[in-house]
DNA sequence: TAAATGTTGTTATCACAAAAACAACACAGG
DNA sequence: CCTGTGTTGTTTTTGTGATAACAACATTTA
């Protein structure tokens, strides 16, 4: 007996991010699957004790997800789905916008001052995160951006970000193969690291290493699977360590 | 000392709907205000118990919206509040998106009999439902429409249902007054009710009857302070109790 | 140098509230 | 009578909130 795609755990674990418990989410559920359905009923649908599912029953009501019958027995019927979440989410919204605006404001009247990055090293972790803080790092670049690159994505982004610059801002890269067509402002050194040592750059790992100025590093590294972690620092040593591997990398692997 | 129109607890607040705890939202919004602040510091700021800080900042951490360094002490920085809430917001989304997929999918294809709606009064609670229902009971009416309406809102958008319905269904409102250019469709009769049962149909009482082909009626109490409730029904008593009440209303009260 | 002091990061423990799960009861209708 | 409904409690569980204690390390002080 397959199970569908999405069975209804795995539905209740969606609506539980919506603000819904889980039973409230059981028998919502459930009540969609039989409309002008008895609390009893919804008990047996749902798998929720028959005495929790009258304050789960009007817990959805207070909340606009379903209307009750004035009979005895009781009966409900389910706001249609669509309705109900875009009722749920434009909630959320509405908090959103608000903290939104409430913490932009937070965050410009702090005196930020300007911070002692200078030695530190720093845990970036999110895919979305890394990817703004990166391309944050390269617009800001005054003089030369090196980059080491064995990352499948944002392929494109960067390239975008990198034209971007100025036009005596210098630009290499290591790569091991670039697909996408090269503009000569790049300068693009191909590089095939020693696949000797177990794993190969391959499709499970990604990463790279990108120097701004030779005053800023930022080094991501992960997989797919896993996620992906960055450091990002300004400390002389952290520098010195990754603008020799830079070159390390540069000289000593064999040119394709 | 005047307090800020959105104080940190209110933050706090919006931030929990956003699938924050309390800690986490105190600890991220002071972190807000001392970017790269030691978690002594931010226990500090935020009146988080210290101890509390590092498992509140590594769940941060995970969730996408601090960075971490690595000295001793460790420090943090927040990720900027429109990309951490951008981010919330997207992941609250995609549950959205899914969840309003497989409901969906299990709505459709629930088999939904023509169920017996005959005997019983539904409750509808929350103005959106009640506003999305009455419309799509209106847009549903073959012969006739008959309104009770002491209702501020919801004028435009009734008219405009109102029009979009076949010409051979009758329309017949009775009102206090109505502001609206009203078409030819639409018989309107403007009867006032008797204010001297104590309350006016003034600004803080509403309501409305409508009645469908005969066959459904829907009733619409409240007022603007406590919400909206509503009652459904295609019980034939039911029926007759409006029907009645609105023939009475159309007989007994003062012309304008 | 050695003892005292303070800070950091970590762990364990307890309190508390909401939710989940169970038991019991009054009552209506067949 | 019995069945099923609606309601009321009580217990268990879980996640969060809150406090205390501890080891590791650094700093100060005698």
């Amino acid at each position: 007996m397959a199970e569908p795609v999405s069975p209804a755990g795995s539905i209740a674990e969606s609506l539980k991010s919506l603000g819904l418990t889980k039973y409230e989410a059981l028998v919502y559920v459930a009540l969609l699957q039989a409309s002008g359905a008895t609390a009893t009923e919804l008990h047996e649908l749902s798998g929720v004790p028959r005495a929790s599912v009258y304050p789960v029953l009007e817990r959805l009501s207070q909340k606009h997800l379903v209307s009750v019958s004035h009979t005895t027995p009781k009966r409900f019927n389910p706001v249609k789905p669509d309705d109900a979440i875009d009722l749920l989410m434009r909630s959320i919204e509405t908090d959103a916008t608000r903290a939104k605006a409430d913490l932009s404001r937070v965050y410009a009247q702090s005196a930020r001052p300007a911070r002692g990055d200078q030695e530190l090293i720093w845990s970036i972790h999110g895919d979305d995160q890394i990817r703004t803080r990166l391309l944050e790092l390269l617009r800001d670049a005054q003089e030369s951006v090196q980059i080491i690159f064995y990352w499948d994505h944002l392929k494109q982004e960067l390239i975008d970000t990198l034209l971007s610059l100025r036009d005596n801002v210098r630009v290499d890269i290591i790569t091991d193969r670039f697909t996408a067509p090269v503009p000569d402002r790049i300068h693009v050194t191909l590089r095939i690291p020693p696949d000797s040592h177990g794993i190969t750059a391959g499709k499970c790992m990604a990463g790279g290493v990108f120097i701004v100025d030779g005053k800023q590093v930022m080094v991501v590294m992960g997989s797919k699977e896993e996620g992906f972690t960055a450091l990002y620092s300004e400390a002389t040593g952290f520098i010195r360590f990754f603008t020799m591997y830079w070159n390390f990398f540069l000289s000593w692997f064999r040119p394709q």
